[in-house]
Formats: C-alpha cells, sequence, structure tokens
DNA sequence: AGGAATTTGTGCGTATGTATC
DNA sequence: AGATACATACGCACAAATTCC
C-alpha cells in the first residue's frame, strides 16, 4: 500500500522505539522480544525492523548481540554530562568538577577564529577540577546569540547542562587542537604551582543544527593531568 | 556455500572497494556504476552489495544519491591507512609519511603499560613527516605474538598497511593521552630543531580481536604541529 | 513542459550461517 | 547436543528521485 507524506516504515518503528525507552517503559539491560516475534507483533517484516534496530544501535541505545538478544544500553549521566570533558588524571579518572572565576559579555577578539552570528560572546573563565585537585585553567567563548545574559549563578551547575536546560543549546560536535601554551596572567593566581608551559586545547564546538556555537580554550598542568580521547 | 574462516561478504567487498579509491583508480566526484550493473559483476546480490556501500557511505568516503546514483567523496589517503594519525600542520592537514629509524626485538621493558601476551615486542622508531617535514618521532613496541621477525623493508609502505597484509592484524580502536615530555636521546640527530620540551602522545592500540597489540608514544614539535581530534 | 528511462530507496520473504544459552 | 536468536545473503516488487530526450 502506498504510504504518501510520511516516513519510511523503518524510522517510524525506530522513533517509536525511542520513545518506548524515554517512556521508562523500556529500562537498562532489559532484553527485547526476538526480532521475529516483534516484527510479528507490529505486523512488519524481520529485515525491516532489522533496519529499525540498527538506527538505535547507531545511537549507542541499544547493543546487539547475536545468538543473545537486543538488550537496552545504559547511558549514565557521567556519559552524558561529561562526554567531552576529556582530561583525567595521570593515574586515569578523576571526578570532574568547576569553579566560575568570571562571566563577562564582550566583543569577540580578532584572534578568535570565527563562531556563531553575534558581534559579541560571553566569556567564561573556570577553574576545573579532578577530585577537587585544581588541573586546568579554561576560557569559553559562547556566542551571545544563544542567551542575552549570563551570570554565575546560572552556571553553578554543569555548563553543558545550564546550555541544555536554559539555552536550548545542545553540543553535539567538538573538534580538539592539542598543544603547548603557556598560562595565561589572569590564570597565575588559581593555578599557581603550574609551571609557565602547560598543555593546551583548543576547542570549536557545534551546537544541534550543526553551527559554531562556542570556542574554547584550555591549559592544563601536565604534570598532573592528560587528554585523553577514545576512539573508535 | 559456507565460507568458513573469513569475513563477511559484504566486509570484503567494501574493504575492496576501499582500496580501489585508495589506489587512485576511482577519484573524487566519479559515479560508480549502477548498483546492480556492480553487484552483476561482482557475482554478489544488490542487496550485499548496497550494504558494503553502506559502510563507505558511513566512512563519509561515498555519497550515495537517489535517482542518480553513488559518487566518490573523499579520496584522501588520510581516510584509510592514515585514518589513526592525528598530527597536523598548524595551518591544518598536510601529507603524511614515515621513515624508518631502527627496527628491534627485544624483551618488553617494565616501564610499558602491559600489552599482548608475550615477553617479547618488536620495537620500530619512526621519523614521521608532514609534507616532507619532519615534526615527530614515533616509538612503537609490537606485541612479539603477531611477527616473529620484523626487517626494515618490510614497513617501507605504510605500518598499518603491513599489519593488515601480513600480520592479519587490525588496529581497530586506539586510546591516547597527550601530554608534554622530553625528546628521547636517540631522536635528538633526527629533530635537531627541535626544543627539549615537545608534545607527547602515549597510545595503546586493540586489535580486531579486542586485545591489545601495541603500545607507543610519539612526540611531536609543537612549533609546527597540533594533535587533532575530532570527535562524535 | 512533460513523459520515459534510469537509479537508488524501501519493504518483504526466505534460506542458511554462526554465536549463545 | 539441541534449541534459540541474531547475522548474512539472496531475490523480487514497487516507490521516489533524478536525468534525459
Amino acid at each position: 500500500m502506498p504510504n504518501t507524506y510520511s516516513l519510511p516504515l523503518y524510522i517510524q518503528i525506530s522513533e517509536m522505539l525511542i520513545r518506548e525507552m524515554q517512556a521508562g517503559r523500556w529500562v537498562e539491560g532489559m532484553r527485547l522480544p526476538p526480532e521475529r516475534q516483534m516484527a510479528e507483533s507490529l505486523k512488519i517484516s524481520v529485515g525491516t525492523l532489522r533496519k529499525s534496530l540498527a538506527v538505535l544501535a547507531e545511537k549507542k541505545l541499544l547493543e546487539r548481540r547475536q545468538g543473545s538478544g537486543n538488550y537496552i544500553r545504559h547511558v549514565s549521566v557521567r556519559e552524558g554530562l561529561y562526554a567531552f570533558f576529556r582530561l583525567e588524571l595521570k593515574g586515569g579518572g578523576g571526578l570532574p568538577t568547576a569553579q566560575v572565576i568570571s562571566v563577562q559579555t564582550l566583543d569577540k577578539p580578532s584572534e578568535l577564529p570565527p563562531f556563531g552570528a553575534s558581534k559579541q560572546a560571553h566569556r567564561i573563565r573556570r577553574l576545573r577540577c579532578l577530585n577537587s585537585m585544581p588541573v586546568a585553567l579554561e576560557e569559553i567563548w559562547l556566542d551571545a546569540g544563544y542567551a542575552t545574559a549570563l551570570t554565575e549563578e546560572d552556571l553553578s551547575e554543569s555548563l553543558y547542562y545550564f546550555y541544555k536546560k536554559r539555552l536550548n543549546l545542545w553540543i553535539q560536535r567538538i573538534e580538539d587542537s592539542v598543544s603547548i601554551g603557556r598560562l595565561p596572567e589572569w590564570g597565575q593566581a588559581h593555578l599557581p604551582e603550574a609551571r609557565m608551559i602547560l598543555g593546551c586545547v583548543d576547542r570549536i564546538s557545534w551546537d544541534q543544527g550543526n553551527e559554531k556555537a562556542e570556542v574554547s580554550r584550555t591549559w592544563f598542568d601536565a604534570e598532573k593531568v592528560s587528554y585523553v580521547s577514545r576512539l573508535k
């Protein structure tokens, strides 16, 4: 039967499955019914259902185990909020926290790479800690188009949580460039033990619409932490 | 016909197609023959070929346009063999090459993190270049379990190509830890202009069976290149 | 402008291989 | 060893987008 003006069936199904998960009707670790059984109850072919499940697996929402079954995957808070924070203690890990140093709205300096549409940006400076130990300084420039004003109180929680909750901004993708830099003057009081030469991460972040939303630079004490990237 | 001890057909096909591209037989923008025609000449079904093409599209090597055709997207060498080489010139990019300095089979030093099953490992030292400019030194320790002997001639081509072709070893996943290090003595003759303090990448690589296959350390001249990581 | 031909996308059904229980 | 469940592979029919005449 022709299905004019509608999404492909396998997309409809995958969207429906995602809604089921979000509604909490399916919980972490749960095994889905066998594919043939699901396909039958949904009145679609196994091949089409498999295509839907492949979409979920691609999004890491599902784990497919041959001979075993399809399992709902865990998405921990840590995976979510700190997915893009990539400094770790030399021994590995560490619980990330942050302390806001200053927030100002300024004209974008010319030396920054282009991002966003506005002439202005919010400059956020933070001290980053792992297990309460200061390990890095961060300067973030968020395009002013996302918010008119920003205060320190706004950012008391996770920055990306604030982005998502208050600004309707999801950081979907980042590009990091790691090199060596010198601690800026404003940071010397906050990382007193650090040597003048530090690791330096330049980041560009894209929002959910694939527009450049913010740029940032992070100076990290290479004696204490490393930049860690796990891939593929 | 049962096909014991071999990769799935659609993977074999997609790998073959990637090699065709890397060999330069297909150039950017070129349209592939129609799927039915390709499938016929390859003596496989259209569905299987489509799965292979989906793999390439996933890797952004191919653009598929309904009603039009399948078009080659990037024929960048980086996508295949140099997928895991992540140093770029400060201005971006650069064609990676390598020059073998030495190859030896030794007992694993105790200071290396654990990897592989053997007590010995092959130590490969290389000078890495971008656009023929020396930018980094590399010391790779490959578990001896993958090969009994290794010579410089073996490694004249791409190292990962050699792994794949001769050792049946695919590097599937890596973890990089970027920090600051000092140029080792053996390398000072090869990167004479570099300052003593350099960027330093510690890497662990996993093979297709998710076993740790090699560890490596790369010292890069942070004046010339950055470590670049593009994610999500 | 329009219709035919071409080409990829979707969906179904089936058979067999392979991993897990 | 047998049963179960996902993975691979084949083939077909039709829909949708593009291209060409």
